[in-house]
DNA sequence: TGTACATCAGTGAACGCGCGTTCACTGATGTAC
DNA sequence: TGTACATCAGTGAACGCGCGTTCACTGATGTAC
């Protein structure tokens, strides 16, 4: 800290404090300039560590990937995984803010698409599984039902629209987690529920 | 348009604009001053109009909320309102990019409230729909689930990540609507279709 | 042990810009009497 | 038919600002010989 050329873990510290930003105020509160101020830094430091404001945001994007990615192959069972996504969205709703913002981002990024990869390829490997147990047509369509579910609640819940819309008396659970077993659980069937609702119509 | 006091049709055409604009470069690049040049008015029209940056991107959302209520109340079945729901996020991506931002909105507006709980209304209809059926718990967790998934599908689409995925290969379905159908169709059952895979682990 | 050199991580001045918002104003239109 | 008045929808000048980005630079550190 005594010496001012060498900050010496600026980048780390810009990402965090970016993040924070995106909680409070979304992602357009995030300059470089502001960062470089509450860093006690030049102006231009930013820059020489993301190249520009889209470089940052794509660090922040890859670095969520691959904690998600981290976290969905932590688990085993089909479930669980959709139950990690939307802990995920829920724990780091800065990082989810950015993810799925193509708007934002540098897609040619090559450690972006690494990231991503990665993630997509729990998804990927869930198909493979449902595929065990039926076609191929119908596990597809599943694993893309599973995760619009876990992806739905995991934004609702990450933005506070669930809360807004009020049907919080109705629905029991508390825990983000438990919600999300409960209702993909409902898709996928879990122990101790019975068989979803039919003939709804 | 021969008098320049008097545009007209200022506010409708400033809302479309940015709009456009959304579509185009993501709701970052929207300014009031550009949309008030693109309409050929002195750029300080829009405030006359909406306030305030946040009062024009209320007033998207607000006309979001109205449109996507407008849709859902229009179904009768269960499953088709949750088809609606994705293909008004598909079909107008823009206001879907707002209506669920709220570090975006303001959130005192009367008119979005109003139009937030007419949209939050058919969900809680559902509810009782689906009580009939069952429990109360399961219902509003069975409604929590099918929110989510079409929630989730609608966003995915609407941003493009569903085809950055690369599950395309997978998915039969092409059209939104189709693919809507048959992932909400594995949570509450619909014709032609047998149950979802179960005992997934 | 000392010197030369490359590299890394910052500085700070400068460019050029568009932005949101406020405010007093003006012109057109409709309404009451 | 004419006049007074209120209202609506704009104008245009001005304030004050922060921003992203570029660029030549400098200081500290590590490495090769």
């Amino acid at each position: 800290m005594a010496d001012p050329y060498h900050h010496g873990v600026l980048r780390a510290t810009l990402m965090r404090e970016a993040l924070r930003v995106i909680e409070r105020d979304g992602v357009e509160g995030v300059s470089l300039r502001a960062l470089a101020r509450e860093a006690g830094v030049s102006h231009s430091a930013p820059n020489h560590h993301f190249g520009s404001r889209t470089g940052l945001l794509t660090a922040i994007a890859t670095e969520g990937f691959v904690e998600l990615a981290r976290r969905l192959e932590h688990e085993s069972e089909f479930l669980e995984v959709g139950v990690a996504y939307v802990r995920f969205a829920v724990e780091t709703p800065a990082h989810f803010a950015v993810m799925f913002r193509p708007d934002l981002l540098d897609l040619d990024d090559a450690e972006l698409d690494d990231a991503q990869q990665r993630a997509f390829a729990v998804l990927r490997g869930g198909v493979d599984l449902m595929a065990a147990q039926g076609s191929v047509g119908d596990a597809a369509a599943a694993v893309v039902a599973g995760w619009s579910l876990v992806h739905g609640l995991g934004a609702l819940l990450a933005t506070g629209n669930l809360d807004t819309a009020r049907l919080r008396d109705l629905v029991p659970e508390r825990d983000p987690a438990a919600l999300a077993r409960r209702a993909a659980g409902m898709l996928f069937g879990s122990p101790g529920h019975g068989p979803p609702p039919r003939g709804s119509r």
